[in-house]
DNA sequence: GTCTATAGTACGATAGAC
DNA sequence: GTCTATCGTACTATAGAC
């Protein structure tokens, strides 16, 4: 028996390795240049022993969506555990910003290459981490029971937002995100924060979105943005949050921006400008300055080369 | 003479037969699929043909983006001529999402695709519309300046608009668009609905930033948004400018959405419904389900097939 | 389980005849 | 100005020996 065990052992090790060599390539030169046969190099191993582990190139991708996901959520469920909704959201805004300009490729290939790497990615990635979020559900219950302002605070019962995460876990593992986001909108909802007539699957929607053009401009545009990204993190954050605050009942609007304490989460490491430290290299295409020119490699100074994109066939 | 101005016609002709096959390969089979010799089997020449009119594969896609981007503008100078700065921004707001939702592949080979693309479309499509610009700012200060609510309403000197905007289109013609928003911010911030300390561009940024994302994530994702993109579109507009709007002078809460005219531009055609008309077809990967299986083409059950994303070289 | 060898497809770009 | 022919490259995926 030990022998069939030490045989798994190994075939899983290969996978790992397989993958780990696949997402430094990946982090390295984009998604685009992804292939079986450099996979194969980095390992020093054939490309035809990658299909005993992974049926296609595909499969390989959409395993390293998954744990770029899951990677996500765990930065994201941490802060789960603020109490002040209001923060709670405008830090997981921040993180999820950070990570998408830290982790460069990674954010690209799960977010802006194709349908069905960003479904792999929740389909995937969420099983691995509902655990986790329920586990925090029940620790944000304890700390929140605990210390009575903090629930003075959310004004919500400390269950309810746990029962949404745990909630969204089972349902839609994919989704947590979101449903991390909705969460504290309700909670922010029911401290009258939020005009009660506001929908929160839209709005949670709406304000995804702006993280996700933030840091999708920040990956395509060369020179976006002009000012640091944190600041224009911070104006996106107080449009939807300082500003909504002072909406329902007529309050003071100097409290706009009084919110507590600034900057709650750096948790991607210092400032998150544009030129962060992962996933860096030289981009997918044009290598030096302007079209692709340069570096001819054996032949001639032809230029062939075609990356991929799988057509269906 | 007039054998010269024929052939060069015939030249022109030629440019443009092509830059329309490559444009309804965009469209139908996304940017990935653009091939040279697909664009000659298109127009029924030979692959060596096009080298005559584009030096690259690159060279023509950039003359797409310049295409698309300066259609674009096309569809937003004219909202220039909202009076009203914060119903003008949502005017371009709504304008801008319906473009891309209904130019999908145009989209997002300008702005999702590689930095070289945007840079093209901004560099190429802005010469060609600074001059519409800087007549449409004409047009501005004539109508404000017979209009005296117009003028009144803008508080702004109507000069100041016009300037911006013909500026804009002098200094950097590619950034219009986002010069058209500046305009509009400063004339909201001059009429005392914005507060004095908004940094404009860091806004207009953020701002753009939030269109953009509602877009791409549409592109992109399965299945966002859950509600109509309308509604989300106005819930992201709404925390931009409906907020804001109350902001520094403790203007009514009640009057967050009273302004006058709801929906002031369709532009794109009527609704703007995650399946548009245009830049529709096959999706570029994956033509059936899950991953890309089936319609093997002649040889047996293999499954070959690349495509592109040329590498430097 | 792993490799070599290879089939099959696609691509960008160019040389050189007409 | 247009074509044919072709080079050089790259890729996925499989068959079959070891």
């Amino acid at each position: 028996m030990g022998i069939a065990e030490r045989k798994n052992r190994q075939k899983q090790a290969l996978r790992e390795r397989i993958l780990d060599a696949a997402r430094r390539i990946v982090m390295r030169e984009g998604f685009a240049a992804l292939s079986m046969r450099k996979i194969a190099d980095a390992i020093e191993y054939s490309p035809a022993t990658l299909y005993l582990h992974f049926a296609s190139r595909d499969e390989i991708a959409h395993a390293l969506c998954a744990e770029g996901y899951a990677q996500l959520l765990e930065t994201l469920v941490p802060l789960a555990g603020i109490v002040d909704p209001a923060e709670r959201l405008k830090a997981l805004g921040r993180a999820y910003v950070a990570f998408g300009v830290t982790h460069r490729e990674t954010y690209r290939l799960i977010f802006m290459e194709d349908q069905s790497y960003m479904g792999a990615a929740l389909a995937g990635a969420g099983t691995s981490v509902a655990g986790k979020i329920k586990a925090l559900a029940d620790d944000k219950a304890a700390l929140s029971a605990t210390d009575p302002m903090a629930s003075a605070t959310a004004t919500t019962p400390a269950t309810e937002v746990n029962d949404a995460a745990a909630a969204a876990a089972d349902d839609d593992p994919g989704a947590a995100a979101l449903h991390l986001t909705m969460a504290a909108l309700e909670a922010l909802k029911a401290a009258g924060r939020l005009p009660a007539s506001t929908d929160t699957a839209v709005w949670a929607e709406a304000f995804w979105a702006t993280l996700h053009g933030i840091v999708a401009l920040n990956l395509t545009c060369p020179v976006f943005p002009t000012a640091p990204l944190d600041t224009v993190v911070d104006v996106a954050l107080d449009a939807w949050l300082g500003a909504s605050q002072a909406a329902p009942h007529t309050a003071p609007p100097a409290t706009r921006r009084a919110a507590p304490a600034r900057r709650v989460a750096s948790t991607a490491g210092a400032g998150m400008q544009t030129t962060s430290s992962a996933d860096r290299g030289s981009a997918p295409s044009s290598p030096a300055s302007g079209g692709k020119p340069a570096k001819a490699p054996p032949g001639k100074t032809r230029s062939p080369g075609t990356k991929r994109k799988t057509t269906g066939t």
